[in-house]
DNA sequence: CATAAAAACTAATAAGCATTAGTTTTGCAG
DNA sequence: CTGCAAAACTAATGCTTATTAGTTTTTATG
């Protein structure tokens, strides 16, 4: 029988764990079956075990490639000159986008990560936990020099985190608002709740 | 040896809807086995199945009650003479004290309701629908009316609910910010971003 | 104290799971 | 066109699962 053919750019790996996490995404990780992500992938079970590690492997991949993407932004972010509304807008943009273009990915990395194995878990949460200490960080500076109204700097970012994250919600709607209203739309919400 | 014994107004299946609620948070649904829920009740897994039907039974039981919690309150608010700002608010709030004061099965029915079975899930999207539906009335009208700025609605609706959702990651800091602070401060910052 | 129902127990069933072993097919390099 | 490595296949293993059956213990009632 044919092998996996491999995309322009995708080895058959990726196909494998882009298929994983829309499966995930669907079923959740442990409802999920290896026959099925086989079938989504057009082979017999085992055959998939060519390509990867075991099905905890895949969901640390889908995990932490989106940890990572959030990571670098901010990174950059950070090492820019902007005042701290522009970037935070900037942030929740990204977030924004991620969520729309990534879909599946951030869903399972939302979602999922319970089902991670140590020291993976631990490494994840640790991971998590500095990014939004990061984004702690730049609120406080920005009420600091009074760009933002005085309110508890935790309640804000996990207010934003959270409102973004709902986009997942919003996925069947898709059709009626175009991405571009409703990325204005959401960042004139919660910034002009939280720009003084 | 000695059978559950039921608290003053919980029966033994509360006893066991309570626990699984615990659990299916923990470690989800499908993880989550009924052994472990035997072994958390004190009590051999067969034993289980002299009070509840099934598993399923189970996640059917956590997900309406609290589907049905808010629906009830959603009915009463509509049937009052308040405001839209204000129906909005008493709204928020009671969703904010549900998370706080019901966690582990508001957490269930908002990651696990996709483990319900048919027609049950059918049933929960139907009524959660709904719900937002009326919701997004609630926040058409107080637009039309100049209570709120001028927004796309279903935006402002996605927005504060989960918002709200969100506080499922506030839990470990409960400690630092008092439950009724953390109640104010996130009402303001979600109303004084809506509200004209 | 006797009796009956409720609820616990142990043992067993049947299905589904991820994964491994061993074999055959495929497709590219020389 | 030959040979080798990659990747597919089939078959099998061992484990875990929810649930049922059948039996014994506990609890409440008269």
């Amino acid at each position: 029988m044919a092998k996996i053919k491999p995309g322009k750019n995708a080895s058959k790996k990726d196909v494998i764990t882009q298929k994983a996490a829309a499966l995930f995404k669907s079923k959740g990780f442990s409802s999920a079956s290896m026959r099925e992500l086989a079938e989504a992938v057009g082979v017999e079970a085992p055959s998939l075990y060519n390509h990867i590690g075991s099905k905890s492997e895949l969901l640390q991949a889908i995990c932490f490639k989106v940890a990572n993407a959030f990571t670098v932004y901010l990174d950059a972010t950070e090492n820019n000159t902007d005042n701290h509304a522009t970037r935070l807008e900037h942030i929740i943009r990204f977030h924004i986008r991620m969520m729309l273009e990534h879909f599946d990915e951030v869903y399972v990395a939302n979602h999922e990560w319970k089902h991670l194995k140590e020291p993976y878990l631990s490494n994840f949460l640790m991971q998590r936990r500095g990014y939004e200490k990061r984004l702690i960080s730049l609120m406080e500076g920005g009420i600091a020099v009074e760009e933002f109204k005085l309110t508890n700097p935790y309640v804000a970012v996990l207010t934003i985190l959270s409102a973004v994250r709902g986009l997942e919600f919003w996925q069947q709607h898709k059709k009626n608002i175009s991405s571009q209203v409703l990325e204005d739309d959401m960042v004139n919400l919660l910034l002009k709740g939280i720009n003084k």
